[in-house]
RNA sequence: GCCCGAAUAGUGUAGCCUGGUAACAUAUGGGACUGUGGAUCCUCUGUGCCGGGUUCAAAUCCCGGUUCGGGCCCCA
């Protein structure tokens, strides 16, 4: 028996209903904020993800040399090759550039529940704008589009990298030192942080304020903590307005100023913001973003970028374990033959039907009427018209509708007025 | 890449410890009910992840692999 490889999946037509859908509404606020959609291809040049990440993500790239000796890989996220496409060819489009996409990814990681070695992506990129409105619109977009799937429960948490570096500074530590204690602040372990801040020689009085600054959304106490710090204190000031923004003109309100957040990326610069789902576990990040520069390391004109990007099969998991009614796939009319004889005037009917719109089939095993209701219910559609000698004597077919088990009968001519206004 | 657990009809499970006829529910196909039964009843088909070992005998015990889960690493 074959099965599927390591960390891919099949998608049932069941599954493929709810991933439609969740494109579906993803996209929709995407254009609903002004964004247009891109595709790129599925392999690029490994060169593109190695300029980006480093030459030691190849061990987690599906990378592979063609027949004719090029190196190529698998696309391991979807910013790189957009960032690509706008140098190669959108570099003069009118600014702010609106891009967003959805695509499949693939790393070569030990898949677990929401991980995946084939997996999807939406997301997007802004570029050529960095003001504040464009910032907290960006963050309120990630937010709607997640809100607007139907997730209830989501987490907003917001950082900036230059405020943290100005806090790096003011604690004067040393840049191997800042290596290694970025880890433990990105994944929260302040226990571990606090002893290796010890063993830098930062005072016991400078680590709490410090501690306390990394946990705290209270702007004031950032900006008491920054003291004199001319970057830091205009980048904080900004950070102020676009939440302000967020909060008074989005009307986003439940964010989290989170200063721990790092990411793993060195290209970020400024804002950087990531939304939980708490129902998730151990995988639980469903979007990660931020400003970012890549535009002048692919060799193209430094304009401001920002973007995010949504990890598609995590938000799937995410709405299950929230319960969320996916809508079902539904059949208008289901028409059954109570003979063979009637197929004729059957497949006539249900190709009208078909013809108007209204999605129809009909019996095609010669089953009879009970275990055809069953077949129509099961796929779950919303009338029947049952076609038999005795009305057809009259020229009158039977309609039944499956929810409240009202049946009329109706002329044959009368049937296509009768389901188009329902 | 590391540690731990799991894998039995399409689906969900029982049996495994203590080796001895693979079971139940549900779904699917067929049939009865002579056109209303989205029911009921009958019935066919379909199952031990793969490979080795121990044994008279392995779903059960042992070893290796694969895949899936939980936790690390990583997370562009």
């Amino acid at each position: 028996m074959f099965q599927v490889p390591r960390g891919t999946r099949d998608f049932t037509p069941e599954e493929m209903q709810k991933r439609r859908y969740l494109e579906h509404t993803m996209a929709t606020t995407f254009t609903s904020f002004g964004y247009g959609e891109i595709q790129t291809p599925t392999f690029e040049n490994q060169e593109l993800f190695t300029a980006k990440s480093g030459e030691s993500i190849i061990n987690e790239l599906y990378a592979f040399n063609d027949k004719g000796g090029r190196a190529l890989a698998l696309r391991p996220e979807l910013t790189a090759p957009v960032i690509r496409c706008y140098v190669e060819r959108l570099q003069m489009e009118p600014k702010p550039l609106k891009l967003y996409y959805f695509g499949n990814c693939y790393r070569y990681d030990r898949p677990q529940k929401g991980r995946y070695r084939e997996f999807q992506q939406a997301g997007c990129e802004l570029i050529g704008t960095d003001t504040h409105e464009a910032t907290a619109e960006l963050l309120a977009l990630a937010y709607t589009i997640l809100k607007n799937t139907g997730l209830k429960d989501i987490h907003l948490n917001i950082g900036n990298l230059t405020i943290i570096s100005a806090i790096f500074r003011k604690l004067h530590l040393l840049k191997d030192d800042q290596k290694m204690i970025l880890p433990l602040i990105d994944k929260s372990q302040f226990d571990d942080l606090q002893i290796a801040l010890r063993d830098c020689n930062v005072s016991e009085e400078m680590i709490t304020t410090f501690l306390d600054v990394l946990q705290t959304s209270d702007i004031t106490k950032i900006r008491a903590f920054i003291g004199d710090d001319a970057e830091a204190n205009t980048e904080l000031s900004s950070l102020e307005t676009i939440l302000d923004l967020l909060r008074d003109a989005f009307h986003i309100p439940d964010y989290v100023i989170k200063l721990s957040i790092v990411r793993g990326l060195d290209y970020y610069k400024g804002l950087v913001f990531e939304i939980d789902a708490p129902a998730l576990g151990a995988e639980k990040q469903l979007c990660g973003g931020g400003s970012y520069d890549l535009i002048s390391l692919f060799g193209g004109t430094a304009v401001p970028t920002s973007g995010f990007a949504i990890g598609f099969d995590r938000t799937l998991l995410a709405l299950e374990e929230e319960g969320f009614q996916f809508p079902t796939p539904k059949l208008d009319v289901f028409v059954i033959p109570v003979n063979p004889t009637m197929n004729n005037t059957v497949i006539q009917i249900t190709q009208k039907l078909r013809s108007l719109g209204i999605s129809a089939d009909f019996d095609q095993l010669r089953r009879g009427i009970g275990k055809s209701l069953k077949y129509a219910d099961a796929k779950h559609a919303e009338k029947v018209i049952i076609v038999g000698p005795k009305e057809l004597e009259n020229n009158t077919v039977t309609i039944r509708n499956m929810k409240t088990g009202a049946q009329e009968v109706v002329t044959l001519n009368d049937i296509y007025t009768k389901l188009q206004k329902s």
